[in-house]
DNA sequence: TGACAATGGTTGCTGCTACAAGTATTGAAG
DNA sequence: CTTCAATACTTGTAGCAGCAACCATTGTCA
């Protein structure tokens, strides 16, 4: 069965989901672009400043990315000293994660210009709005899960 | 002004779009990796299907991608032999790009999985939420213009 | 007509993604 | 204690993203 050709992509929910997010990492990206850090290291940043000392694979469950793509983004912000891998006291394999002094100064300086996006995102939607996208957002989180 | 450390990342509706995002990118890559094609290159596949015979602007205009990335696609579904570049007629620069007979037959194929997974995507949400959900995200995406 | 900006397309670079295969360490089971 | 599966992390590959630089062609304007 296919779809009918004049429903256009332009007007189907999963093409609009993906439209938005597109044109916010592009945004959050322009803006971030001049402290010289991406939006998906900013994520893991905020993850840590909200908690420290969590092993990779922890962290990783938390931002909802793999492994490998933890240990990458992990990598470049290390080098530009945001952030400190400590050896793991009882798991020789491990290593736990800590924010630098940088990396704090880092997020304080990055969360004004995230706060500005997201109001200009979220302009003209009423509380309502906001809830009902979360719940709906939330509904189609566990159903993709 | 930081954001209080309790409005932890994942009940930032921004996270959660995202988080959404990635996961039906994710599910659909899956559905249609047998197919041997994937998720960017079946949005191409789809706009042609809607409609035939743009150039390579018009159409990157159409799925919201820069002419660049764009171009990449269009090589590797192209050298697949789902799509045919043909030279403009009056516009020695430019190529319109039409669907071929097995590029359409590809979108039919990957019509019901795709079909598949928003239904599974949107269960247990009403016409109401989706038409909030369809509101919502317009204006989200005019605010992110 | 001749100079030059704008346009359509391509390529290079860096960063992120999923997935699969690899290493070292841990832990459990015989 | 030895074996072996599971775990934590790393590395390789291929695809897509934005951005900037490039080429050829078109269109404009003096």
């Amino acid at each position: 069965m296919l779809e009918r050709r004049e429903e256009k992509l332009d007007n189907a929910l999963d093409f609009m989901l993906v439209k938005v997010v597109n044109r916010l990492r592009c945004q959050v990206g322009r803006q971030l672009k001049h402290l010289n850090i991406t939006s998906e290291q900013l994520v893991v940043l905020v993850r840590l400043w909200e908690q420290d000392g969590l092993s990779q694979k922890e962290l990783a469950d938390k931002i909802y990315k793999d492994q490998a793509n933890t240990t990458r983004i992990l990598d470049k912000i290390e080098k530009k000293g945001l952030v400190r891998r400590v050896d793991a006291l009882n798991d020789r394999r491990a290593y736990l994660i800590y924010l630098t002094d940088e990396g704090k100064r880092c997020v304080e300086q990055c969360n004004p210009l995230v706060l500005n996006i997201k109001a200009k995102m979220f302009n003209g939607l009423t509380d309502n709005d906001s809830a009902a996208l979360r719940r709906t957002l939330d509904t189609i989180s566990r159903n993709l899960e």
